[in-house]
DNA sequence: GGAAGGTGATTTTTT
DNA sequence: ATCACCTTCC
């Protein structure tokens, strides 16, 4: 069979492009994925390109993967075996890719570079700003670590938007300085963040004009999938590469544009011809995925933006069912409902597979909780991602320490995990005395050990973290990976430490023994240290493979390039804003993200799409600020495309709750004439005409014994009305029988209510008459029986 | 000085 | 759930 006929002619058309920039503007649903890698089998096969001379990047280390083996398996198809592969990557780990290889130039402008370089990721990126934060005499209470982060990586990205958040109490913009100091950190320790990765790639390219010949040289097609999702720094690492042949295929649709706070530019889609004026554009507009409705019903919601080429996509599918709308009275039941809806479909159909879409990731809760007691299998991706995990990281800094003692933040982050005795004060003065001579951390530690300039306790305490890091140095060159690996977590105590812990360890317990095994793969794979630490580095979580498992839960960000018979998109009110945005008035190009946000969700569907949403969601329940109703997008979509809004017995209730009054909403102007400077003015002026919608007292307090007595109504206190008595749960060392009467230092008598596992550990539901209903207890709790 | 316990605040999306 | 910061105990 031709590699070619299964093929639309527009797609065709994409595919056999040969030489020159080619734009392929391609709709959701629109054979995207297919076209990209048919067309790198096309060049190697039909044109001779020499399969290892063409390079294709994604976004994503799971569309890398999967692009990848559909090449291959297109290429074998067609009798053609390669031994040199093409390179298929994201962005970032071929620039690692490149900077380890190349990279030695750049030692002459970037002082202390090696290629021996360190990835610095997100976590570690954090606790570098923390770090420096607190050296420039910095509270982390004026500033929020979170917000330079982002200020940081958006100035990076020549975003100078978030850097105005960046504020003291007086209001006193210090990015700058905070900037200035973590970016000398990180030359000093030799370490990349996500965004140098990038950066130090083009400049490498930039100022090597060796390396930019070889790189030219090497690769005579460049392709990158999501275009749209581009932000400079890519953009300029294309251009670089390509140059001057321009034999670039970018593939992308505005409409799906949804990470511009990462420093994404929808203008490199839009602004494509100008950059090359050469470009042959395509368009791929015939749609395959969803049914009819479901298309209409997405593009309806999507045709209200503004910034966007107009684009009509079309289906020969057949009408379908209608668009589901089901609304649930809290998160737990719409949850509920989902997981029946869920469960009666793949118990219906063996081939049933289902995505269950929400916007953030500490969503995934309440979905997993009430899928697990309908006993349906399935997988969430993304959450706290397996490497980025504590007990993860601070294993794996082991390893990075060995490797490279300049890394400070690995060092920091484990030179007291387990605790050994040095404190904050220890390393105050072992941070001084690096900064007064000038040297890392490491060094310092072996000057000050070396001079006896600190107490003895604090000596001895140094001395053993450095006989262990060096002997974690030597178990390192005679051994491999997994060894290694276990020998340090061993002697660092950091077994110990989670053996000897509390019931909550034992989680952590099954991560460590499935580090150890990913340790071992790599050891099969003859894989380097090195490598295995920048894989572990630049892997998410959404890169797990979810196996053969038919129900996936998600965020709407790891769902696109995914594609499902039958979706859930969750907690739609308030087109899919979260929570900490709520009532704030977001800026036009913010809302048209959302928008396109829930075009994404909306258009994975092929046969079926429920959306769901309740009215009061969490901890925000109650809180008037935060009541939901189905609007925004919902209303964008025409009512023959929807089925009537289905609800639960229980929501059909009378609410206990007075809904929001509408007029305390805002609605952005529909205008297309207004300037969105103008709009954010007049979105200045409406809240200064009407009231701005207040956070009044509550009056019927949430379904629980009234409140005795507390703080001012109002206030967070009174709203999570916590001063009632409940059920407790504690840790506890020994075991008590069910009904038995304890005393707990603090919260005085209870009453063992439940009791969860046995031994040491042991999770015990007291009834505490007086204790406010704020968290559990974590910790081992010392109880005495009566 | 360090460890451990306790308290209140905070939480978008990802390489 | 996790973090910063405080108190208390050693």
């Amino acid at each position: 069979m031709s590699l070619l006929s299964s093929l639309n002619e527009r797609q065709r058309e994409a595919v056999t492009h040969f030489e020159g920039p080619l734009l392929v503007v391609a709709g959701a649903g629109s054979g995207k994925t297919r076209v990209i890698t048919t067309r790198v089998a096309y060049l190697i096969i039909e044109r001779g390109i020499s399969p290892s001379s063409i390079l294709a990047v994604t976004f994503t280390n799971k569309a890398a993967d999967e692009m990848r083996e559909r090449v291959l398996r297109l290429l074998s198809e067609h009798g053609r075996a390669v031994e040199r592969p093409p390179i298929v990557s994201t962005f970032h780990s071929f620039c690692v890719r490149l900077l380890r290889q190349y990279g030695e130039p750049l030692s002459e402008v970037r002082p202390g570079f090696t290629t021996r370089f360190g990835i610095c990721d997100a976590t570690d990126q954090l606790a570098l700003i923390k770090s420096v934060m607190r050296s420039l005499d910095l509270s982390l209470k004026d500033f929020r670590a979170r917000d330079v982060q982002s200020a940081i990586s958006a100035s990076k990205n020549g975003r100078g938007r978030s850097a105005s958040r960046v504020r003291g109490k007086d209001g006193s913009t210090l990015l700058a300085p905070i900037m200035d100091a973590y970016q000398a950190r990180l030359l000093e320790m030799n370490s990349l963040d996500f965004d140098d990765l990038l950066h130090v790639a083009v400049r490498l390219l930039r100022y090597s004009p060796a390396v930019r010949h070889a790189v030219r040289e090497r690769f005579a097609h460049v392709l990158v999938d999501e275009y749209q999702d581009t932000n400079r720094a890519q953009y300029q690492l294309m251009r670089l590469i390509a140059h001057p042949r321009n034999n670039v295929c970018v593939v992308g649709d505005e409409d799906q544009s949804i990470y511009s706070w990462r420093g994404a530019d929808i203008n490199n889609i839009l602004g494509f011809r100008g950059d090359f004026p050469a470009v042959t554009t395509i368009r791929l507009e015939q749609h395959y995925r969803s049914t009819r409705t479901i298309l209409e019903a997405a593009s309806a919601v999507i045709s209200k933006n503004l910034n966007r080429h107009e684009k009509e996509l079309w289906t020969d599918r057949t009408r379908g069912e209608l668009v589901r709308l089901y609304e649930a009275r809290s998160a737990i039941g719409e949850a509920r409902f989902v997981a029946s809806s869920v469960d009666s479909l793949i118990a219906s159909d063996p081939d049933a597979r289902v995505g269950i879409f929400f916007r953030t990731n500490a969503q995934s809760r309440q979905f997993e909780e009430a899928l697990k007691a309908t006993g349906v299998d399935f997988v969430v991706l993304g959450s706290v991602g397996f490497y980025q995990r504590s007990e993860i990281k601070d294993l794996l800094a082991y390893l990075r320490v060995a490797a490279s003692p300049e890394d400070e933040v690995s060092l920091r982050r484990i030179i007291n995990v387990p605790a050994r005795g040095i404190g904050k004060i220890t390393m105050g003065r072992v941070g001084d005395h690096a900064t007064g001579e000038g040297i890392s951390l490491w060094a310092a530690i072996g000057d000050l050990i070396r001079r006896k300039l600190l107490p003895r306790r604090a000596l001895s305490a140094l001395s053993s973290f450095q006989a262990l890091i060096t002997g974690l140095k030597e178990a390192m060159q005679s051994s491999g990976i997994e060894a290694t690996l276990t020998w340090v977590a061993e002697k660092s105590g950091y077994m110990e430490m989670l053996e000897s812990g509390r019931a909550d360890d034992t989680r952590r317990l099954e991560n460590v023994r499935e580090l150890v095994v990913a340790a071992k793969e790599a050891d099969g794979r003859a894989e380097s240290l090195l490598a295995y630490l920048d894989r572990a580095a630049l892997l998410a979580a959404v890169d797990r493979d979810p196996g053969e498992v038919r129900v996936l839960l998600m965020t709407l960000h790891s769902a696109k390039g995914l594609e499902f018979p039958t979706v859930f998109l969750t907690g739609v009110e308030e087109g899919l804003i979260p929570y900490s945005r709520r009532g704030d008035v977001l800026p036009e190009e913010e809302l048209e993200e959302e928008r396109r946000l829930f075009y994404v969700g909306m258009t994975r569907a092929r046969d079926r799409l429920t959306l769901t949403w309740c009215r009061n969601r969490g901890r925000f329940q109650g809180d008037p600020q935060n009541w939901c109703d189905p609007s925004s997008f919902l209303d964008e979509i025409p009512a023959g495309l929807v089925s009537d809004i289905s609800r639960s017995r229980a929501t059909n209730k009378p609410w206990r709750l007075e809904p929001r009054p509408e007029t305390e909403r805002f609605r952005p102007p529909s205008n297309p004439a207004l300037n969105p400077k103008n709009t954010v003015q007049a979105v200045k002026d409406f809240f200064e005409q009407s009231a701005v919608p207040s956070r009044e007292p509550v009056e019927s307090a949430p379904a629980a014994p009234a409140v005795p007595s507390g703080p001012a109504a109002g206030s967070a206190a009174a709203r999570s009305s916590k001063l009632w008595g409940g059920m407790r749960r504690v840790h506890s060392e020994g075991r008590f029988a069910l009904g038995s009467r304890v005393r707990h230092r603090k919260f005085g008598v209870g009453v063992v209510r439940r009791r969860e596992g046995r031994g040491p550990g042991t999770k015990l539901s007291v009834y505490f008459k007086d204790y406010g209903l704020k968290r559990l207890i974590a910790r081992a709790a010392k109880l005495e029986e009566l």
